[in-house]
DNA sequence: CATAGTAACTATGATAATCATAGTGACAAG
DNA sequence: CTTGTCACTATGATTATCATAGTTACTATG
C-alpha cells in the first residue's frame, strides 16, 4: 500500500491504538503469546501466518515494547517471545475482542453449547463467561486472574493445525 | 494481497474477531460510530481515509451486521450510518483499546495532564478514568453509561481535520 | 564424519489491497 | 443555469501479503 498517514501521534488514543492492533496478524500473534505460545516456529504453525509476516510482526512489537526478546538457550542461540507489561495489560483488548465474538460471532449450537473459550476465575473457581467482573466473588478481571479453556472443538482445531504444519516437511 | 486463510469459521473467538477488527479503516470508522458521526463524509473526513475505503468498509460492517444504513430524507436519497445492537457492543473493544492507549502510548505531559479522552459515569458524574467498573459507585461500565468528552488537544485536532477537508475544495 | 533434523528466519515473484486524485449522479439553492 | 452538497465510483501507481523455497547455524544419529 501506499504510505498511509500515520496515526501514533494522532491525540486520539483509539488512533493510537489502532495503528498497532488494527492488523489481523498482529491480534493473531497476541493471541498465542497470552496463550502460553513464545517461539517463532509455534506462532506461525498457529496462526497460519507466513515467517516472514511473522518475522515483521514480532519486529514492530518488539520496538513498540510490547513484546521482548528473550534468549533461552546459546549455541545455537534461540529466542523466545515474551508480553512486557505493556504487553500484558492488552488483555482487557483481546478478552473484550473474545466475549463480543463469544457473544455474537456463532451460529446456534456451534460451539457446541458453551463458549468456545471458558475463563476460569483462579481465585475462587467460577466461570466468568464474558463478564468484565466475577460473577462469583465481583472481583475485576485481569491478566493473570483467568486461567483458559478451549473447547474439544478449538482444541481439536488446533491439533489439526499443529499436524498440517509438521506434516509438511 | 493473495487470498489469505479465511478465519471468520475457525473456532478461537479472537481469531474471528480479528478478521473484522484486525484492520485499521474498520477500527477507525467504528470510533467515529461511537463518538456520534453517522454521515458519510464526515466519517471519511475525520477518519482521513479515502472514500472508496470508507465505502468499502461500511459495506462490510452492513453485512456483517454491525451498521444498518438508514435513509434519513428523500429526494435526494441520503443515508446515515447507525450501530446495532451487535455493533454497540463493540463498545467494549474500543473502550479497552482507548484505555491501553491511555496507559502507554502517551508521553508524559503529552496531553496537558490529563486523559486525551474522559469518560464521565452519566449515573454518579465520576470520571471513571480507564476503570471497567466506576471508581465511583461500583457499577459495571457499558455504552451508554458513559459520556466521552475529548480533552482540549483532542478537540483541536478534529477541528483541524474538518478544516483542511474542506479548505480543498 | 556425513547425512538428517530443528529453529528461526530471509529471498522471490505473483496477487491483491490501499492510496491520492479525479469524476459522476441526483438533487437544492441562488 | 451555474454553483454547491452528499455520497459515492473509477483509475492507476504503490506497497503489503501470500505461498514457496532457500539459508544459517547448529545438534543428533548412524
Amino acid at each position: 500500500m501506499p504510505k498511509r498517514t500515520d496515526l501514533s501521534d494522532t491525540f486520539c488514543p483509539v488512533g493510537r491504538s489502532a495503528e498497532l492492533l488494527g492488523d489481523r496478524a498482529v491480534l493473531l500473534i497476541l493471541r498465542d503469546l497470552f496463550f502460553g505460545n513464545r517461539r517463532f516456529e509455534v506462532i506461525a504453525a498457529n496462526t497460519g501466518l507466513g515467517p516472514q509476516l511473522v518475522s515483521a510482526r514480532l519486529k514492530r512489537l518488539e520496538s513498540e515494547g510490547v513484546v521482548e526478546r528473550r534468549a533461552y538457550q546459546e549455541r545455537p542461540v534461540r529466542h523466545e517471545y515474551w508480553l512486557t507489561a505493556k504487553g500484558k495489560d492488552l488483555f482487557g483488548v483481546l478478552y473484550a475482542m473474545r466475549g463480543w465474538a463469544e457473544r455474537w460471532a456463532y451460529r446456534d449450537g456451534e460451539t457446541g453449547g458453551g463458549s468456545a473459550m471458558r475463563y476460569i476465575h483462579r481465585a475462587c473457581g467460577s466461570d466468568v463467561g464474558t463478564a468484565l467482573v466475577c460473577p462469583g466473588c465481583g472481583e475485576t478481571l485481569g491478566y493473570g486472574d483467568l486461567k483458559g479453556e478451549p473447547s474439544p472443538e478449538l482444541r481439536a482445531e488446533q491439533a489439526r493445525r499443529g499436524r498440517s504444519e509438521s506434516a509438511r516437511r
